[in-house]
DNA sequence: TCTGGGGTCCTAGGACCC
DNA sequence: TCTGGGGTCCTAGGACCC
């Protein structure tokens, strides 16, 4: 994670990785203590599947993304708590953790909404443990959350550490040191798929040449892995000898594209519940657009059938459209994705799916306008830009959704389900936990 | 009845150019 | 009998991640 290739020694380079244990779960027990010593899980936005699990849910055989309707029975035998899942807690959690860790290090990446890398250089590896017990600790106590910190010379033998963190019953901290015969004893135990960036595919075509560890895949010839496997995992066998290829990203980069997208609650048979639906994550991703102060040169809309019903006819599609000029004009994206909905459209379909995406983001304030703008024109979209300015500010201190495009959208079959969500804890004045006093 | 959502990077191959 | 050889740019799709 640094551009350095110096060798591994006991001052040098090191990266750990704080990641949240069952991050759902455990944010969701943070504030509701009868869930602890429970089977808890956490569903996914439509309620459909588990997509989050305590240890006593795993112990059952819960596997991850179960569809819920095939664990329903195994969930009420065992008292199991299901909870639909509650983004802006999860979000609002983990913004409290990165808090924390940046009085640990100058250099914390959040990675995904439940780990972040931290670079620990310097430290001796004895002071090492010590500054993973004290990072460990400090969340449980500040945060109320458990986390499992991993710490080695590079990111990808970091994401090692951290596993065997988890293994180990009480420890929740690991250093691994690649040089020494633990950090050997390690690789050795760890199948090759088990290794970060290492998936389904490359771990059956490397299995295949006889590599099926870590290890192998460290000591594994250069030319080898070269030749005969892509460049990524020609770094990731660099990582695991403890070279670091992998570099500190900026604390929050712009997202080359954004997408939102949602299964609907029910089957859509006509093509304005669609279009309500694609109203609704059309304002959603120009919100974000804003957010990050990018404007969009390219739209595209798709939408699909579920299929997973194979007794039901199938389709799916998506077209683009491009934008005459890059914007992050929510009335402009409205327009542009009705026109690509009514080309979409295919009557006699049941629709399950549909989504917007927006590419080709280029920096707002950088963004070229066109020379041949006549001010008249250029009047108008300062004008649209001030409107879009006051409905974020409406939304964001008023709740999302306050505000909108066209009809509300409190209804329609597409609206997710979501039966089980617990309180917006830390974000929202009407859901604050109460304590009573008796 | 009921199976998530949102990202990144890389590569191959086509189109086009000289 | 003989039918170039590179470049660059773009896009679709694969693979992987959480």
């Amino acid at each position: 994670m640094s551009s350095t290739k110096s060798k591994t020694s006991p001052l040098g380079h090191w990266v750990a990785l704080v990641d949240g244990s069952n991050f759902f779960v455990s944010c969701e027990r943070a504030f509701a203590p009868r869930l602890h010593g429970r089977p808890v899980g956490v569903m996914s936005n439509n309620d459909g599947c588990i997509i989050a699990r305590s240890d006593e849910l795993k112990a059952l055989g819960v596997a991850m993304g179960s569809p819920v309707y095939k664990v329903e029975s195994l969930i009420s035998r065992h008292r199991a708590v299901l909870l639909s899942s509650n983004f802006t807690l999860y979000a609002d959690m983990s913004r409290r953790v990165n808090e924390v860790l940046g009085r640990f290090s100058n250099q914390v990446e959040p990675y995904s909404i439940d780990e972040s890398f931290l670079d620990l250089s310097g430290f001796t590896l004895d002071d090492l443990w010590e500054q993973g017990r004290v990072i460990e600790e400090t969340i449980a106590q500040e945060v109320h959350l458990p986390v499992g910190v991993g710490i080695a010379p590079t990111a990808t033998l970091a994401k090692l550490a951290n596993r065997a963190a988890k293994q180990s019953q009480d420890a929740k901290v690991y250093v691994l040191d690649p040089e020494s015969k633990a950090g050997q004893e390690l690789l050795e135990t760890t199948d090759v798929g088990d290794v970060w960036g290492v998936g389904k595919r490359l771990a059956e075509r490397l299995q295949r040449l006889g590599i099926a560890t870590a290890w192998q895949l460290r000591e594994a010839p250069r030319d080898l892995i070269k030749k005969r496997f892509s460049l990524p995992l020609s770094r990731i066998q660099l990582e695991l000898r403890g070279e670091a290829c992998r570099h500190f990203q900026p604390s929050d980069p712009r997202r080359k594209q954004l997408r939102v997208s949602r299964s609907f609650g029910q089957a859509c048979y006509q093509e304005d519940e669609v279009t309500a639906a694609l109203r609704q994550h059309v304002q959603r991703a120009a919100e974000k657009l804003r957010e990050q102060k990018s404007l969009a040169k390219t739209l595209s809309v798709f939408l699909t059938t579920n299929p997973f019903r194979k007794d039901l006819p199938q389709h799916s599609d998506s077209l683009v459209w491009e934008f005459a000029q890059p914007t992050a004009d929510t009335g402009e994206m409205l327009a542009a994705a009705r026109k690509l909905v009514r080309r979409l459209w295919r009557e006699g379909y049941s629709y399950h799916k549909a989504g917007v995406l927006l590419m080709q983001l280029v920096d707002a304030g950088q963004a070229q306008m066109s020379l041949l703008e006549e001010s008249e024109d250029h009047g108008h979209r300062l004008q649209r830009e001030r409107l879009m300015q006051v409905m974020d500010e409406v939304n964001r201190k008023q709740g999302r959704g306050s505000l909108s495009f066209g009809p509300g959208a409190s209804s329609g079959r597409w609206r997710a389900r979501q039966t089980r969500r617990s309180p917006e804890y830390t974000t929202c004045w009407q859901e604050l936990p109460q304590v009573v006093a008796k």
